[in-house]
DNA sequence: CGGTTACTGTACCGGTTGGTACAGTAATAA
DNA sequence: TTATTACTGTACCAACCGGTACAGTAACCG
């Protein structure tokens, strides 16, 4: 070997995640990549093969590193009660409504439509990435007490809720009347679940 | 004139919306959809003048038969109580839950994530039709006696879980867990706004 | 009948796409 | 030093893109 090999490789990985999250994932050509790069797409193909294989690379990455950033606290540690359920979830939203993180979910927004579409590798990542924040989430619920079964259908109810709620502050952005749709799901999180309540420590 | 002028036109603008809708709307070549159609790609520049006017054509029909196929029942006739709120909330979740409205729901989410990344004509439009579908809601909820204030954060909500959900559902299909969150949704919104239940005329 | 108008097919334009051939360059291994 | 390996730039490919030029063709009007 003569050159550090998978150096220049993670630094391109690093900065095209930025640039197809800013400027648009599916729409992105390989030319117009290398250049927000400062490269030439020539490179992108020889580290990566095919443009298919980058952004699957790049999808991946981003799938990873969104949950480290935006899990509940806790959560992948297996650490119980690190928090009320409820204040979980609002750390949780939280992170998500962070205009920072807007980039990222536009791009996971835009898997979503390819999944629609049926191509392949977006179903199995999207169908992946959906059942593990249902785990999360019904984790969550039944370490505060909730049956399993109502447990799996308040998380997807949960889930639907951020995802539609997301969806309208990434494409007209008015976070004031987001936010209040959000805080009023969480009464009724409340309302149905008391056990949930902040400062609860939970009944089982 | 010679022809008939305009009937060729609307064939072409119909058999389009179809197309769209079945094999993606943006990742979509005039010629592709020519081929779909039966023609040349040469008949659709001729007819709408260019690829993004033809587009703009086809979501605006589409916005328009989706809003007469899936509105409540009497909302769009201002008829007061056809139905309770609740018996006119689940006929029109029951419409859009149809798998043959899903074509058309994913050409709208395809509209979204346009949206998303700034294209003007798909925000304005995206816009106009969501504060549309929220203006519908608020209707409903008011007419039922809901505060003003209130309905405008619930009916938010309501079609927050509604994109939600169907992003579920047409994404990967699961109908069954997809409907129950509803059904749970359902129940969070009766038990906040009790005057909601079906049978119960309204107070006002 | 001829002329005008409405439409349609063919063939093409310049530009961009993902991918490749090939000739470098430079650092390490021998 | 020489050979090998890892990487990079240039130049190119066929295929496709949206759009256009132009020559039809057929129905109506006079």
């Amino acid at each position: 070997m003569a050159r550090p090999k998978t150096d220049t490789r993670e630094r391109l990985l690093a900065a095209a995640i930025d640039a197809a999250a800013e400027h648009g994932f599916s729409q992105l050509s390989l030319r117009q990549l290398a250049e927000y790069l400062g490269t030439s797409h020539r490179m992108l193909l020889f580290h990566f093969g095919s443009k298919d294989a980058l952004l699957l690379e790049i999808v991946r990455a981003v799938e990873q590193q969104q949950r480290h950033a935006v899990a509940p606290s806790g959560a992948e540690r297996h650490e119980p009660n690190a928090g009320s359920p409820a204040a979980r979830m609002n750390e949780f939203w939280d992170r998500l409504r962070d205009p920072a993180m807007w980039p990222y979910e536009r791009l996971f927004f835009e898997i979503y439509v390819q999944a629609m579409r049926g191509t392949e590798p977006a179903a199995k990542l999207l169908d992946h990435d959906v059942d593990s924040w249902v785990e999360t989430m019904v984790a969550m619920l039944t370490e505060a007490g909730v049956e399993a079964a109502a447990a799996r259908v308040d998380a997807r109810l949960m889930l639907a809720v951020c995802r539609g709620l997301l969806l309208d502050l990434v494409a007209n952005g008015d976070p004031d009347a987001v936010d209040s749709a959000m805080r009023r799901f969480g009464s009724f999180m409340l309302r149905a679940h008391p056990e949930l309540r902040p400062g609860d420590p939970g009944s089982h």
